[in-house]
DNA sequence: CGCCTTTGACCGGCGC
DNA sequence: GCGCCGGTCAAAGGCG
């Protein structure tokens, strides 16, 4: 299927094209059991939630959501950063101020993509701030800032070492503002009304609709989960869930309410 | 001229 | 304390 994605947006919702499969994982510190590295290794998703602006290289692409404080993909195995400190925390130019107050790390979103191009277009506009090498990793890691005013979302942009046609991006914070109308090369056809990261959402979704052969969602109105029926047996035994309270946050309470699947 | 990327320096956290 | 590492700053330069 390479040629971009597969669906388009309508009516706030993404509606795919074509049989999608996803991985959503957890951080293994709340009880997930998936590793990126398998997320990678396996043919995952035909789905991206990022703008057209960029070529799908093979027959998937694949996309995966990090609940608060997840995981910081590093080159030998995921890091847990732990929503609450323990962790890397983000500096600040006011340094003094900041002494001995650890800041809280906001919630992020890592979107898994197949993709030759590493800065996915998402309908928002993006100012590189710093790239760094990326420790046994040949590929760096780029930061970026929202560039909205007082906006203060930041992504980081890696590809993965594990499989380089794969790309990582990781969403930090909540945009403070809507989709900018104005998008350069016109690549906004489609790009997420709402917040990345409440378009992965949005995928789940679309997911939980498409019945047994793709996922189901279940769990209890606190702790959703994600299966998935159509891996191979080997990452069958995934169980991906969500932060529920985060995602009820994001969302529109129409939608939130309106087109999740409880079946337990 | 405004916006963006590049890139080396710098800082704080953390492990040893 | 020291070194490593992730993350950020900011000056310089490129581009439309």
């Amino acid at each position: 299927m390479a040629g971009g994605v597969h669906g388009e947006w309508e009516n706030g919702q993404f509606m795919f094209h074509d049989e999608l499969s996803a991985l959503i994982y957890q951080n293994p510190a709340h009880g997930g059991a998936a590793s990126p590295e398998q997320c990678f290794s396996s043919p995952l998703a035909r789905f991206s939630p990022f703008g057209s602006n960029y070529r799908v290289s093979g027959d998937s692409a694949a996309f995966g959501v990090e609940n608060a404080g997840n995981y910081l993909y590093n080159s030998k195995q995921p890091v847990v950063v732990s929503g609450g400190g323990g962790g890397t925390m983000t500096q600040h130019s006011n340094k003094a101020k900041e002494k001995g107050a650890k800041r809280q790390r906001e919630p992020r979103y890592a979107f898994v993509t197949q993709s030759e191009v590493d800065h996915l277009e998402d309908g928002y506009r993006w100012r590189k701030y710093g790239q760094k090498a990326v420790k046994n990793s040949p590929f760096p890691r780029s930061y970026y800032r929202c560039t909205s005013q007082k906006c203060p979302v930041k992504k980081r942009v890696e590809r993965s070492h594990q499989d380089p046609t794969v790309v990582i991006t990781t969403y930090e914070g909540k945009h403070t503002h809507h989709c900018p109308t104005t998008l350069r090369g016109g690549a906004h056809l489609f790009a997420p009304p709402l917040a990345p990261a409440t378009t992965s959402f949005l995928a789940m979704q679309q997911l939980s609709q498409l019945g047994s052969n793709s996922a189901l969602l279940q769990g209890t109105s606190t702790s959703p989960s994600l299966y998935l029926a159509n891996l191979p047996p080997s990452l069958q035994h995934l169980q991906c869930s969500t932060d529920y309270d985060l995602l009820q946050d994001l969302l529109p309470n129409s939608l939130f309410h309106g087109n999740i699947q409880h079946d337990m």
